[in-house]
RNA sequence: GGGCGCGUAGCUCAGUUGGUUAGAGCGCAGCCCUGAUAAGGCUGAGGUCCCAAGUUCGAGUCUUGGCGCGCCCA
């Protein structure tokens, strides 16, 4: 017996069942076992931070990156995944700060980083629960106990592995970085701090002259005109910008000495804000003026330094600053096109100036100046009148120097956006040059680019677009954070040299000579023995440990005060998961080699730049490219001989879905305080996981960016849950009825059990699928080709398709084979070989689609498993269908032409519906006749042989195929416009006309008598055949009828006497069967029935159709009249009243 | 300001290499069927495929420009 569905269960409560039995049987860990030996299919999990409340959005990536790994492992791939948890980073240092009440890094300090780092330690598993249960109860299968953990000794030891190689290549170096900087409060601000802190303000404008030097250094009459919005910043110019490919215009104006070079498209703007004229006297492209050297207002450097000449790598000498230099950058839309440059102040004029030294041989290039110190005040190479003064006080007095000086031209207001610090409003922020680690990517560009080219990115458009278009542009990884919690930078400082070395690991560090401080972390583990180990490798601990430098006798060696960027932790996953550390052999070595690259990842879009780039980056330059290779060679000089990389393009990952970002209800970004979604728990809850998943998997591409839809996820139930389960709800009442036990099928075979799956051929009932029916053989070639369909999909990571098709199979199944089939499991024989045929199609059926849909609604998938083969065959089958193998197509078992019959009769059948629909004829009152006129005949004669199935679905007596139906419709013949057009090209709208104007019936005729037809396009012979046209059938008026595509339906709507009893006796079963439901009858009850009615054809019916009546409703006795002491039931039945008696009586 | 993506029915979204009747689900309305009942089926209304120009025999699809929205970066 199958178990019996408890209709009181939800399915979120079995959800939670299943759970439990998969814990409880290491259901997951079983599936590995399963594929020891198997290839190895690789999955890396993006580690998510677990200091914030998980919500919908979590759910999606969850539920993808847990449906190919169950899918792969189907397929026969063994497939760990590894739980990861990213820990550092300035978040986390927000989120103690908060909690503590403080700000600013001074605060910090002031409370202490020991006590702080402890708190962050403590603060990044607030929500571990939440994310543990979100994880369990959406069906991720990942392993989590055996999570790695970025702030763990083994990963930090990986990590500093790697920073140790970069260091020794020399791809870590020191520069500067321009940043978002706080003066106030000493610290940098991240990009999400500083976007909070936009505010409009009103800032001084002014337009200065630049005068420009003749060959011999000499100041001309001739300057260019700059425009600056930070006058403060012009004290420290170096360069000014203009646009190579742009005009420049020289200008006369008659109040002002002198000529100006401006942007000619920007001459009447200037001229309508002084209100008088400029004359141009002459113009020439940008790149004209580039090279041409200037005075620049400020002389504090310019006296020292105006001369220095730098070599160029071609060994010619050039002036290194304060000169004109060409800037894609510029623009004609504000200003003057001339642009000021002052390296330290500007993200853009620091790039500039890191072009410019590029240009010349090893370092004798121009140098950072910077008047301004960290704390916002001029230095003593300021303007006298500006020395320790805050930078934005002193606009107005630099304004009136340069007025005093004839080099103001211009001065206005200017009203724009300006940041602020968003935790001391009345801050503004300044661009300031801070010292910084990078990593030199660039260096790496084209084998990162070369290495993106061989990513299977979905979308695609990812590649060249928004990935591709990044790395074309990318600049060197600015590493280093001034902060606290996160990798601490593992470099160390001789104190009297400078010189650093980078160091790999704590055991390096200690066994270093003369180290010496790891005492701090013992002190503070005896006062407190509850620390965590792995803080010993972090701030402050770490800091404290020296050693003795090996660059000057007796001095010390001491950290740099960095951490790193935690996206580096994030993208060392690779090999930091397992502790790697570039050693040939152990453990952590088979690990990495075994699971690198990753077949799949996939995390949102907004990862493009983060764990999607650091994973590249690192991965390029630590493993390069393919072993063997002609660039191998080239890289073998700066690459280690420990490191040989060990897989060729791509890595770290081959396939990556990149997913849409989820928005909440409203279309805003989810938000807390907005209210705009539900928590996943609440979610689960009131749909399910298995729903959630449906809806992430089936409603669109996994790359659109959905709007979180709590409608959507309730009618993912109905429209698929549901549809399926009522096929398995049906399935095991009727057997269980029939007492069709397949276990007990086998009793001469002796039990039978295939390592995969099920093999029913040896069962005693069970008839190979030739011996059985037409409709068994269609929905099982149906089940194989949507297997192969969602395998081929699937392979190609594209879920979307894969659910469709799926979808389209269970809607075959329930709404078409099922109710096809009724007869045969309602007959009662329970041993006729038609109905067993039907109960093994069935069972095969569901047990397939059950494998089928696991790896998407896991739960349903296990719940359909324990009750259809478990129960059934206990140890002989799998103990979980998560442990099967995913079903394959039998190429045998598929039948193209019978599935297009079929599509055929489907659509007969609903144009048949949609027919009685338009004359409001029930289906429930038979007709005579249906004609089926079909406009391409390949399927004809099969469809005459099935007439029964027609007649059947639509009530009809005769089912007719009208070979000539011009009575009915009207032809009319379109050309096969993707056949002919290439052929005919212009010629295509008047072969068109031309075949519009004929007579379709009679150029149908001719073209099946003759098998082409010849027409006359323009003077032009045209031979068409039948594939060169498209026939389209229109029902003419008058006619009960509905077009399809290539079909008529026409209805004979004449009702005889017959058929109008008929109907009513329909009408009978029908209300009959209503009653028998009222009174909860079981479906085996006899009954006896009494009618009371005025109406003779009712009269007239029962007796014409007593058999059919009794049989339909198991009654085993009709009269005319009353029921003693049974009450009467009123009943419409056309449109009469009828009483009713209805009687159990067994 | 730059890059990328998106814009198709009331809503959520499909739409193959360009091929002439643009689809699905939901919602709404009407009807039907029911011994699967937390069901199921059919039909209908609803579309200038954001706008404009271009390429083409033919454009929702390709090109260019514009408008709107989103994300990332400045």
């Amino acid at each position: 017996m199958f178990p019996k569905i408890d209709k009181s269960e939800t399915f979120s409560q079995r959800e939670v069942a299943i759970g439990e039995f998969w814990k409880q049987h290491a259901v997951y860990e079983k599936t590995l076992a399963a594929r020891a030996d198997a290839p190895p299919f690789v999955f890396y999990e993006g580690p998510p931070t677990a200091n914030g409340m998980p919500h919908p959005g979590h759910c999606l990536t969850r539920a993808i990156k847990d449906l190919f790994p169950r899918y792969r492992t189907m397929r026969g791939f063994r497939c760990e995944r590894k739980a990861g948890w990213d820990t550092h980073g300035l978040p986390v240092e927000v989120e103690v700060c908060k909690e503590l009440g403080i700000h600013s890094k001074e605060e910090i300090e002031a409370f202490g980083v020991e006590p702080f780092i402890q708190k962050c330690q403590q603060s990044v598993w607030r929500y571990i629960q939440q994310w543990q249960q979100l994880t369990e109860r959406i069906g991720f299968w990942v392993d989590l106990p055996n999570a790695y953990v970025t702030y763990h000794q083994s990963y930090v030891e990986s990590v500093w592995w790697s920073l140790k190689n970069l260091f020794d290549r020399g791809l870590l170096y020191q520069g500067h970085k321009i940043v978002w900087w706080w003066a106030q409060g000493g610290t940098a601000l991240s990009a999400g701090e500083v976007g909070q802190g936009y505010r409009e303000v009103s800032d001084p404008s002014v337009y200065v002259k630049f005068p420009l030097l003749n060959d011999d250094g000499n100041v001309t009459d001739t300057s260019l005109l700059v425009w600056t919005t930070t006058p403060w910043t012009l004290p420290s110019n170096q360069f000014a910008a203009v646009h190579p490919d742009i005009e420049y215009a020289t200008v006369v104006d008659q109040e002002n000495e002198g000529q100006l070079i401006v942007a000619k498209d920007l001459v009447e703007v200037l001229a309508a804000k002084l209100k008088r004229e400029l004359k141009i006297v002459a113009t020439c492209p940008g790149s004209e003026i580039v090279g041409k050297r200037y005075s620049p207002p400020f002389h504090t450097y310019y006296s020292e330094a105006k001369n220095t000449q730098g070599t160029l790598e071609s060994g010619k000498k050039q002036y290194v600053a304060w000169k004109v230099v060409a800037a894609n950058f510029v623009t004609t839309e504000s200003g003057t096109g001339v642009v000021h440059q002052a390296p330290a102040f500007g993200e853009v004029d620091y790039e500039v100036l890191i072009a410019e030294q590029a240009k010349y041989d090893s370092g004798g290039g121009p140098t950072l100046i910077n008047c301004v110190g960290p704390d916002g005040k001029f230095t003593d190479e300021g303007p006298d009148y500006c020395r320790g003064r805050w930078v934005k006080e002193c606009d107005k007095d630099i304004i009136r120097d340069l007025k005093e000086r004839g080099l103001l031209y211009l001065r206005e207001q200017i009203v724009h956006d300006y940041p602020f610090c968003w935790r001391a409003d009345e801050d503004p922020l300044i661009q300031y040059p801070r010292e910084s680690w990078f990593i030199r990517t660039t260096q790496f560009k084209d084998q990162m680019l070369a290495n993106n080219a061989k990513i299977n990115w979905q979308p695609d458009h990812i590649q060249d677009g928004r990935f591709g278009k990044f790395l074309e542009s990318n600049v060197d990884w600015a590493l280093s954070r001034e902060r606290y919690w996160g990798t601490p930078l593992p470099i160390w400082v001789c104190e009297k040299t400078g010189k650093m070395e980078a160091v790999g690991s704590y055991d390096e560090l200690l066994a270093k000579p003369g180290a010496t401080g790891q005492e701090v972390w013992a002190a503070a583990k005896q006062k407190n023995p509850e620390l965590p180990d792995d803080l010993r490798i972090h701030k402050p601990y770490i800091d404290a440990v020296t050693y003795d430098s090996p660059f000057a006798a007796g001095a010390q060696m001491r950290r740099v005060p960095e951490v790193i960027d935690c996206w580096y932790d994030a993208g060392a996953m690779p090999f930091a998961q397992w502790g790697y550390t570039g050693q040939e052999a152990g453990t952590e070595s088979e690990q990495f080699q075994s699971q690198f690259p990753a077949d799949f990842i996939s995390e949102a879009l907004d990862q493009t730049r983060g764990w999607f780039y650091s994973q590249l980056a690192i991965s390029t330059l630590l493993f390069g490219e393919d072993r063997g290779s002609r660039s191998e060679e080239r890289n073998n000089q700066t690459r280690p001989s420990s490191l040989t990389p060990r897989s060729s393009f791509p890595h770290p990952f081959r396939n990556c879905i990149v997913l849409g970002l989820m928005l909440g209800e409203d279309g805003q970004k989810m938000s807390k305080s907005k209210r705009n979604y539900r928590a996943p728990d609440e979610i689960f809850d009131h749909y399910g996981a298995d729903a959630l998943r449906w809806y992430f998997f089936a409603n669109q591409p996994p790359w659109t960016s959905i709007r979180y839809s709590e409608q959507a996820i309730k009618d993912s139930i109905p429209e698929f849950l549901l549809r399926l389960w009522n096929v398995y709800s049906f399935f095991t009442i009727y057997a269980n009825i029939d007492s069709f036990d397949p276990s007990a099928e086998f009793a001469s075979a002796g039990g039978s059990k295939k390592e995969n799956g099920l093999d029913f051929s040896n069962a005693d009932s069970f008839r190979p699928r030739a011996e059985r029916s037409e409709l068994d053989r269609w929905i099982l070639s149906e089940l194989h080709t949507t297997s192969a369909a969602v395998i081929e999909r699937m392979d190609e990571y594209d879920n979307f398709a894969a659910c469709q098709a799926i979808l389209g199979f269970v809607d075959a199944l329930s709404n078409w084979y099922v109710r096809r089939s009724r007869d045969r499991f309602w007959a009662s024989d329970k041993r006729s070989p038609e109905k067993l045929d039907a109960y093994w199609t069935l069972y095969e059926c569901l047990l397939t689609t059950t494998r089928l849909v696991a790896p998407f609604v896991p739960f349903l998938a296990e719940h359909l498993w324990q009750n259809l083969a478990v129960t059934i065959f206990g140890d002989r089958v799998p103990e979980s269908v998560h442990l099967c193998d995913y079903p394959e197509c039998d190429a045998a078992a598929t039948d193209e032409t019978l599935s297009a019959q079929m599509n055929l009769v489907r659509e007969i059948s609903s144009l048949g519906r949609n027919a009685r629909t338009s004359v409001q004829l029930k289906v429930r009152q038979p007709l005579a006749k249906v004609e089926v006129v079909l406009a391409d005949d390949t399927h004809q004669s099969w469809l005459e042989s099935h007439a029964t199935l027609i007649a059947e679905e639509l009530n009809v007596k005769a089912v007719e195929f009208a070979a000539d139906a011009r009575q009915y419709i009207d032809y009319s013949i379109v050309p096969n416009f993707k056949r002919l057009g290439p052929k005919l090209g212009k010629n295509m709208p008047k072969l068109k006309k031309l075949l519009g104007e004929a007579d379709g019936g009679q150029l149908l005729a001719d073209l099946k008598s003759a098998g082409e037809v010849v027409l006359d396009v323009e003077g032009n012979p045209v031979t068409l055949d039948a594939e060169d046209i498209e026939v389209r059938l229109q029902a003419k008026e008058g006619w009960t009828a509905a077009e399809g595509k290539g079909v008529v339906v026409v209805l004979a709507t004449e009702l005889t006497k017959e058929l109008v009893a008929e109907g009513l006796a329909r009408d009978l079963v029908r209300v009959i069967q209503d009653v028998r439901k009222d009174k909860d009858c079981a479906f085996t009850d006899r009954i006896e029935v009494g009618v009371v009615t005025e109406l003779a054809e009712l009269k007239n019916s029962v007796e014409m159709f007593n058999d059919y009546l009794a049989k339909e409703t198991l009654a085993e006795k009709f009269s005319f009249g009353p029921i003693n002491n049974v009450e009467a039931i009123n009943v419409q039945i056309g449109e009469a009243q009828v009483e009713l008696f209805v009687q159990v009586i067994s």
